[in-house]
DNA sequence: GTTCCGCATGAATCGATAG
DNA sequence: ACTATCGATTCATGCGGAA
């Protein structure tokens, strides 16, 4: 199976009209946020942060396949003392424009900066907030379950002894099925709240998004072959993320050396996930930017 | 000292307007979700959830002092496979109200209701929504920071064998490491992520409010002798809290049974405390029941 | 008196079944 | 079709009775 990975060098806006209907299985991104990091995207505004975002989010709408899912990386800044409400106001116009507010979760960040104001504490989550197009919606739940290790024993050891009266007592009953399927129980589900650290490997990209986020989130929400785009690339981690993975991706950027920077670092992945399966044959990247 | 506690029952916009302006320092409340609790409050639908709390927190505007803080644990339910809008609704007319909506607090609950669905994990997490009505309150850090050996023990020690898991496998081998660096210092300041268990240890009233909740923004946002209120008592935890910090408390709530029971619940806790300090003082609780 | 074990039950959600 | 009710489903916790 060869990936295929594009970059579009431009404005989201624009650049997403080029995509065509429902080819987008899953969107993870994370939107520059308002009035933050002027000094690579220009800084939106607040006020205008809902009039900015609604115009691409409808677009999202348009290329998101109906099974997908879109997941926006977002929080709230504080603005003279307060939170400010842009997050709010744009999930309830996003409802208007058909977009589902599925779930929010929380990715609490374990290590973020440290710092001190007099009226606040260190904000150490994020939303991660999840929209679809229709109510039904591919889940891949067991991708994403986390090994359990001694809880399984203690939940066998409470269990031996009702076990072995209910199997003494009946032969051949349901029960030894279900027994079965603790054994089989391994591993937990995880909540609406994940805990990872916040890793910025990457100096020359402000925003600091661990691998760990969107992998969490295309383990869950696709398999191999299908498509991830982010509409808002930055240093590519998504990206990177779904081709080792063996996910189709798109990036959309607007600024040039991201979009060279990803493009030169993806190549190594690409090789290193070709060569395996076809050792002798023709490596086609099939990538492209296009300068709108 | 002596501490107050005064009990009303009734409708809290009715009973409210008994108190005086700027009166209390701090309100912490868990008002009932809408469409919950519908056996003992008789459900709100969450359409018109919002045009049932602005009468009520108008008048908790007034009767919380400029320098005070009121603070909202809420959550929205899902309604029909999506996220209500009521709690962002709220937020957004309640700054039209006069108040400012400071800071939000996730109450990360370790245990919460177990389920398993096709389209969604469990949820574990609450807000706490932080409103004052100045950008100059008080806050008194200092008495939430963390000795940060104890700490690491409490924490481990609430953490259950599956969050430990689960964190170490989020994490990887991050969890000890981290554990280590907070060895090094002595106290540190927390974060706006907070993790407490529900605790039913109340056989009459199904709380889910821990007793660390109220205690935590009682430190955080009052000293001895302020005023704290809970227009939605319930069992009166916050109550109960309160006098143990000496703090004169006020509580509200329709439920006749509610009143009685915390009534009762708090005449020991009085009598504990003041018997160090004034042992031959004879004792006058101050404290009454409002009916309508 | 202890410790231990069984048991009921939560700010839940979905899907099937009934009216 | 639309609503109401019911059963089933990742556990953690505290309580009461048993050993």
């Amino acid at each position: 199976m060869e990936i295929k990975t594009d970059i579009y060098l431009g404005d989201s806006k624009e650049q997403l009209k080029k995509l065509p209907s429902n080819s987008v299985n899953l969107i993870v991104t994370s939107p520059p946020y308002a009035d933050q990091r002027k000094d690579t995207y220009g800084g939106i505004i607040p006020d205008n942060y809902v009039d900015w975002f609604l115009p691409i989010s409808k677009q999202l709408l348009r290329v998101l396949n109906p099974t997908g899912t879109f997941i926006l990386n977002i929080k709230e800044k504080v603005v003279d003392g307060e939170r400010s409400t842009y997050v709010m106001e744009l999930i309830l116009e996003m409802r208007k424009q058909g977009w589902l507010w599925t779930e929010e979760f929380i990715w609490h960040k374990k290590n973020s900066y440290p710092g001190k104001w007099p009226n606040r504490f260190r904000d150490s989550w994020e939303r991660l907030l999840q929209f679809n197009k229709d109510r039904k919606f591919n889940m891949y739940q067991e991708e994403v379950m986390v090994p359990m290790g001694d809880w399984a024993k203690t939940r066998l050891k409470n269990l031996s002894d009702t076990d072995k009266i209910r199997d003494n007592s009946k032969v051949g009953s349901g029960f030894g099925k279900n027994i079965s399927n603790w054994l089989d129980r391994d591993k937990a589900y995880p909540t609406n709240v994940l805990h990872l650290a916040t890793e910025c490997n990457n100096k020359n990209h402000s925003a600091a998004f661990p691998e760990e986020l969107p992998e969490w989130f295309i383990k869950l929400f696709t398999k191999e072959g299908d498509t991830v785009l982010d509409p808002f690339m930055g240093s590519g981690t998504t990206l990177v993320v779904a081709s080792r993975m063996k996910r189709n991706s798109i990036g959309i950027d607007i600024v040039p050396e991201y979009c060279e920077m990803v493009n030169k670092q993806l190549k190594p992945v690409e090789l290193y996930l070709l060569e395996p399966k076809v050792k002798y044959e023709k490596i086609k990247p099939e990538r492209r930017i296009a300068v709108r």
